[in-house]
DNA sequence: ATCCATTAAGTCATCGGTAAAGTTAATTAC
DNA sequence: GTAATTAACTTTACCGATGACTTAATGGAT
């Protein structure tokens, strides 16, 4: 390594023959400090490239104005959109962010957020593993009075904020919309119960159903996780039962598309022998063939909305109380879910 | 925030009356630590729950055992999935990640670089954005003496070390697909040529269309960027021509999309209309109808071998000779170029 | 008995900042 | 005219770790 790696405060202050504080001082605009003291500063700062050492200002200041953030996975659209715009939104307000990924797995998640802390990170933004059933990392979060939000995939513990999109209510409009199309043979492939996606898609399926008075067939409900290989061995479980459902309501994207490839593996079509509408989209579903109608989540908005809400507890750390937004969702209608089913009326 | 927020090593030596230098030592396994006290260190720091303070360790030691991560864009299939092998590998050795995201911006991209810099990561992982033309921030890299290593987006300096793939031969592999199904009028949409990838593709287009005494029509070479957009304005620019090509070679996966966007607005079909294949693919490709066909890139392999590498660089700082692997390409057809041509045979 | 090597610690300085307290000289207050 | 205030710095201490150097005790060789 070159020794003159980096330009330090010391560097500047001798060429001006001040104190190191004072540079320290201009540079971050303190009061103390004449302006044209200030001015020769910032322009020796300029001129040799100053740029203040990270780890050496968090340490001396306990304050990193970095934001840890910890997703399951990265490579599927949902996730990679939101974290994008987690990015976008903390890059308008001057923090970094750190990622971590879990891939699902909660060990992993735990030592991520073991790291997170070690690197002092003003607050973190959560969403937690299928896995994930031992709370006691969080309960040391709040022990160590680090600001927690929670995203998308939130525990239920009532001193941290969330930001969820409508996951009951979303399920419920799909149904509904199931029913309207003139289906009553409704299946859902779900998610794991214990995690809220999961559990919320589930009642909003519910919601429907008995708002309808359509029967709950417990063989047409499939739990697992939320990929696509759990889509693919949810279907098939309901193909080989022998009593096939009109429609399927899938728990996620990745679910819907193992179906597709079920469906395709075993030829069947859309909608003819069964007919399909998922909770959240991707970029490319529009080439999809059929393309899936789905739940509208609004993945730009739970990124920005997170980062808001972290910096609102991090700006406001003694008085806060816990928030939870719940943003709004709708459907899309595609190519699936849209045709009435034959014999139906609407 | 909490007083007692962090433990440190004086705790813990307190605790044991030892000196902090003791119980450092003892939880790196120093030499100079007896066994015994170094199991009674290591009991203290467990029970405690000690993490040792990424600031305060990289400060002093000097490196952070952190790779910065410089890519375009996350929300795409190709860096979603390098991203994300990126994190495994790198946590396979015990290495953290800190990823930044330019959006195809070079003034972003400079900034990030610079950040990454003051945060004294070891390595720089780089996949450069479209945009990027000043390579001066590479120079002050290189002044630094921090590895560098280019992934899939190369800047041409010798002095640095990259991880590509096979570009120019995988396009040639392809357009020999196309000439081979009997396709004669072949266009390129093709990306920006100041970057590698841009104007190695084009030149595997070239190699091939030479090497089968193809003429090539200029007018079929359509430049622009990697993203949908460009693909979509790329072939209305070829359709409003008047002249439209059998067959279309898509500098990326998305371009391809783009395509897809403008055909299905046009009502034109594939294969019979025009037909198609591209640069790397995505997950939900198969999914895609006619999914498309394409050069295979290795995802995976881009990622691990890109960390496999800055490791080296890192523990061998000296005497190291900047290496660039070139990982090789093969196609993958699916739907798309896949049907002999009418009237021609092979 | 003395010397030297080894083991197992401890002390001190330092990384590059920031916060808090201390120092001047000049200005203001009464 | 002297005390109090203020502007503009400087000094000192510290954040939590690590590396270099020092010390004390033990044990074997001479």
């Amino acid at each position: 390594m070159n020794k003159k790696f980096q330009i330090t405060l010391d560097d500047i202050a001798k060429r001006l023959n001040v104190s190191k504080v004072t540079v320290s001082k201009a540079l971050r605009g303190h009061p103390d400090i004449s302006f044209e003291t200030a001015q020769k500063v910032k322009a020796v700062a300029k001129e040799l490239g100053y740029t203040p050492n990270f780890m050496a200002r968090n340490l001396s200041s306990k304050s990193s104005h970095t934001i840890g953030l910890v997703v399951p996975k990265i490579a599927h659209y949902f996730f990679g959109s939101v974290i994008e715009s987690i990015y976008e939104a903390a890059l308008e307000n001057n923090y970094e962010i750190i990622l971590t990924v879990s891939q699902e797995n909660a060990v992993r998640e735990e030592k991520h957020i073991r790291s997170l802390l070690s690197m002092r990170v003003d607050g973190l933004i959560i969403s937690i593993s299928q896995q994930t059933k031992n709370y006691e990392i969080f309960n040391t979060i709040k022990n160590y009075n680090v600001p927690l939000v929670f995203m998308d995939r939130v525990v239920d513990m009532p001193d941290f904020s969330s930001v969820t999109v409508d996951d009951r209510g979303g399920s419920f409009l799909a149904i509904e919309h199931a029913v309207k199309l003139g289906y009553r043979k409704i299946a859902h492939i779900a998610g794991y119960q214990e995690i809220n996606i999961g559990q919320r898609r589930y009642l909003g399926f519910v919601d429907a159903m008995k708002k309808y008075n359509l029967p709950i067939n417990p063989n047409w409900i499939v739990y697992g996780g939320f990929g696509e290989a759990d889509g693919y061995h949810g279907f098939m479980k309901l193909y080989n039962s022998g009593n096939l459902p009109e429609f399927i309501f899938a728990v996620t994207y990745p679910v819907a598309l193992g179906v597709y490839a079920a469906l395709s593996e075993l030829g069947l079509k859309i909608p003819d022998d069964v007919d399909i509408i998922c909770f959240g989209s991707s970029d490319v579903n529009r080439f999809l063939s059929p393309s899936l109608s789905s739940v509208d989540q609004p993945t730009e908005e739970l990124g920005k909305k997170s980062v808001e809400l972290i910096l609102e507890i991090i700006n406001n750390p003694t008085d806060y109380v816990p928030k939870h937004i719940e943003l709004p969702t709708g459907l899309i209608i595609r190519d699936t879910a849209k045709v009435l089913l034959k014999g139906a009326k609407n």
